[in-house]
DNA sequence: GCGATCGTGTTCTATATTCGAACACACCGT
DNA sequence: ACGGTGTGTTCGAATATAGAACACGATCGC
């Protein structure tokens, strides 16, 4: 090992086990990339040796959490499904259907994002059947709570000392505007050209989530839009004992 | 270290890195726990010192894969399932309309599950609001496919040769029938007491898959069930393109 | 009050484990 | 043939890991 192996990793973040880490931001490439990659383009994401890469994918692929194409490439594998299928599925289960009902009556992309850390993650998505511009917002994406309008939404669930630094004053504005309404609006946030109404919502351990739409043209008024998601966030809220 | 580090993990399993190894198995642990556990009962289950266990889940948690309760004990935490929530996705975005349907209207828990090596893992399972005696199939939960309809009517897609040798006569019966008609049943394999009926299923990239009801009493006739299922099936197969 | 038990979190050294270069080989386009 | 790209294996160096030992706080029973 020549040197210059001081575990930067992540800046921030001062692991424990570098190995172990490495494994789980393979997991995390993977699952960024929603395409099959090879090992050497692991390897190139990941900053390492190619044969480092390869020992923690065949590791991976071990325990099923990654599986190899035909060609050789890797990709993840049903198990890792089958894995985070107990941690919130009851959520799932409960919300797609109501998510799918609200997505068909508005004719937009409805998804359900909960709060972790200080990143907002989709879990659950549903495009509309025949909706007139749909809108992909794929499960597992991520981005900051300070952008978008889910992020503005659980944030307004919290008191405003908890708010994170990187918050600037327009956006704590929106943000006391949705508590006192009950839900949140984005435009040109997360996407350009793209406008995004949500409702907050609370889960039984205390998470903090929210119901959202994203939509290009806006066939409905937003408060129209805003009170058919809070039937939305209500509905599952009942459904999963919140 | 002692001795006694000669990588013996999992038996048949030579894995190549043994802390990322080491670092999924807590997660299987925690998936198959179902609750919070303590360090120490971490490091039990996995057969390590504590410290190690305890090192390992600190990256974890870094990762956000684990979370920390208040009283110090640890679970799976909300990224897991962001993680995962692109592989399987879409099939559950599909699937669990259909499931929830099927499970109302039958009155029985029905679930999605799909052959992963040589093992049957739930993915997706819906309990009837209403029905009369809900028999829990909770997702993330794993058979081998020689036990239990979904695994039978998952053996019936492939050619008899490519079988598991641990296949009795019996079973391989079962599925020489269920490929015959299209489904399969069991009873009392995998729960004594519980009739179980499935239908097999292709997904687009090739998997091997089944819809299916697990029921106590059966208020409708066998066929009647798989017919409903198959509908399941055919309408999940449409949707996702298979 | 006191000790036993169970838990978390930290420090430390030997060494097993991991790292990462180098090599062998296969495939593809030019 | 040649360079480019990718997989899979070997191997020595030394780092990152393992696991004991320790310190500490709760919580129990007595």
């Amino acid at each position: 090992m020549t040197q210059a192996r001081s575990r930067e990793g992540t800046p921030g973040g001062s692991a424990g086990s570098q190995t172990l880490s490495r494994g789980i931001r393979i997991l995390e490439i993977l699952a960024d990339a929603r395409e099959p990659l090879s090992i050497d383009e692991v390897a190139r994401r990941l900053g390492v040796h190619r044969s480092i890469a390869y020992r923690l994918l065949r590791t991976l692929e071990d325990h099923g959490l990654v599986v190899r194409e035909a060609d050789g490439r890797v990709d993840l594998g049903a198990r890792m499904a089958a894995l985070a299928a107990g941690v919130a599925h009851d959520l799932q289960a409960e919300a797609l259907p109501e998510l799918t009902q609200a997505a068909n009556d508005l004719g937009m992309t409805c998804f359900l994002s909960i709060l972790d850390r200080e990143e907002c993650i989709t879990l659950a998505s549903v495009e509309p059947r025949h909706g007139v511009a749909s809108v992909a917002q794929r499960p597992g994406t991520r981005h900051p709570v300070t952008v978008g309008a889910p992020g503005k939404a659980i944030l307004s669930l919290a008191p405003e000392p908890s708010w994170p630094e990187g918050l600037d004053d327009a956006h704590r504005a929106d943000v006391r505007v949705a508590r006192e309404r009950g839900w949140a609006t984005s435009h040109d946030e997360v996407i350009a050209g793209l406008r995004s109404i949500a409702v907050p919502l609370r889960l039984p351990k205390g998470e903090r989530a929210a119901v959202a739409v994203v939509y290009l043209s806006d066939p409905h008024p937003d408060a129209d839009i805003a009170a058919r998601l809070t039937r939305v966030a209500a509905a599952i809220t009942s459904a999963i004992g919140g």
